[in-house]
DNA sequence: TCTGGGGTCCTCTGTCGA
DNA sequence: TCTGTCGACAGAGGACCC
């Protein structure tokens, strides 16, 4: 494939920059989007509020302590799912191929169009001007490239770089700095005193297959090296959905339990039905107080998607776990998701 | 310090039928 | 009839992403 070249867009400090747009009167101060519980997480702070160190997925309750002038804003979901629309329909114009990642992100596959760059700097400043939101762009020979490119030098950043180029500017970077190496690998890499990515793009093969397997250690050699075909995909294959609650306060009683997972399957049930698709696994996810993670799960033999067909499979999953500790997260799943059949849609006729 | 919610994908292990 | 093998599938856990 000769000449590919993908483009990544990223809305800088998406949700922020969402509620500054009705809130003006907060321009230039460190706001911080973040729940209100005693568990809350930082959704996103803007860039005044990083200064004073908050980031993303941060304890709300260190951001306080970190930044106490800031000004804490509950996130707005719906809201923010609206300007996206708006957003995506906009960059939808301008090119053919759009994968949209979450609400702030997508990759373009800019083949097509004859003067690739100057037409993302166009779109970049129509984005601004229509919707007043900033947003950064990188441009590579592949959705990688792209992606890192596009974290390079925000905000507002607008990079444009060659597998080689991507390879010499990171050299030094530290592992984490492309996407499917997370923390824990980066941790395994320093035990065996890999800590950049030009070090990982070098070591031995032999070496990588000895520690990590030798799929996921070529892989991860070909992430170094900026090696990727990924092609741009309209369409995201939804294969599960699922519903989930971290408690104020760890909750030991079994019948409060069902009773939570019971208003869980309430709200994942009428979804699925709205959405006219159900599924044949049925799974719980249990968190117990020492962050331990534990799910369940059970086939069925017919697709189903009504509260009171997962409800009662969900409760029989949670009862023989038998929480052995004090639960702080309780959630339900279900997932092998297919489109409901038209049979299955006359009965729900019925049934409404 | 004390870790959200909603997803995808991968790996390992056990089971079952051919 | 018994045993071993292999593939498909399910279940569980974990890493990672936005």
């Amino acid at each position: 494939m000769l000449g590919r070249c993908v483009a990544h867009l990223d809305m800088d400090a998406f949700y922020v920059s969402v509620e500054l747009r009705r809130r003006p009167e907060l321009r230039g101060r460190a706001v911080i989007v973040a729940g209100g519980g005693p568990r809350a997480v930082v959704t996103t702070a803007s860039y005044e509020a990083r200064r004073f160190g908050v980031g993303s997925a941060m304890p709300a309750a260190r951001a306080r302590r970190l930044c106490p002038d800031g000004v804490f804003l509950t996130p707005d979901f719906a809201y923010y799912r609206q300007v996206s629309a708006e957003v995506m329909a906009i960059v939808r114009a301008s090119v053919e191929t759009l994968e949209v990642v979450g609400l702030d992100e997508a990759y373009l596959e800019l083949g097509n169009l004859p003067a690739p760059h100057a037409a993302m700097r166009r779109l970049a400043a129509a984005l601004e001007q229509r919707t007043g939101l900033g947003c950064s762009i990188g441009i590579g020979p592949s959705k990688l490239v792209a992606k890192v490119a596009s974290d390079a030098e925000k905000p507002r950043g607008f990079v444009v770089l060659s597998q080689a180029g991507a390879r010499a500017r990171f050299a030094g970077a530290p592992c984490g700095l492309v996407p499917g190496i997370g923390p824990k690998t980066v941790e395994r890499l320093r035990g065996s005193r890999i800590d950049t990515l030009g070090k990982l793009a070098a070591a031995p093969a032999e070496v990588l297959a000895a520690r990590f397997g030798s799929r996921l250690g070529a892989e991860l050699q070909r992430l170094a090296r900026f090696e990727d075909d990924s092609p741009v995909t309209q369409q995201r294959k939804v294969v599960s959905e699922s519903r989930e609650t971290t408690f104020d306060y760890d909750i030991t009683r079994p019948e409060q339990l069902e009773q939570v997972l019971a208003a869980l399957v309430d709200r994942l049930c009428t979804a699925l039905v709205q959405q006219r698709r159900r599924g044949r696994t049925i799974g719980i996810k249990v968190r117990l107080d020492d962050f331990s993670t534990h799910t369940r799960a059970r086939t069925l033999a017919e697709p189903v998607s009504s509260a009171d067909r997962v409800g009662p499979v969900a409760v029989g999953l949670l009862r023989r776990f038998s929480a052995p500790r004090p639960v702080r997260l309780l959630g339900v799943r279900v997932a092998g998701l297919e489109p409901a059949s038209s049979e299955t849609e006359a009965q729900l006729a019925l049934s409404l």
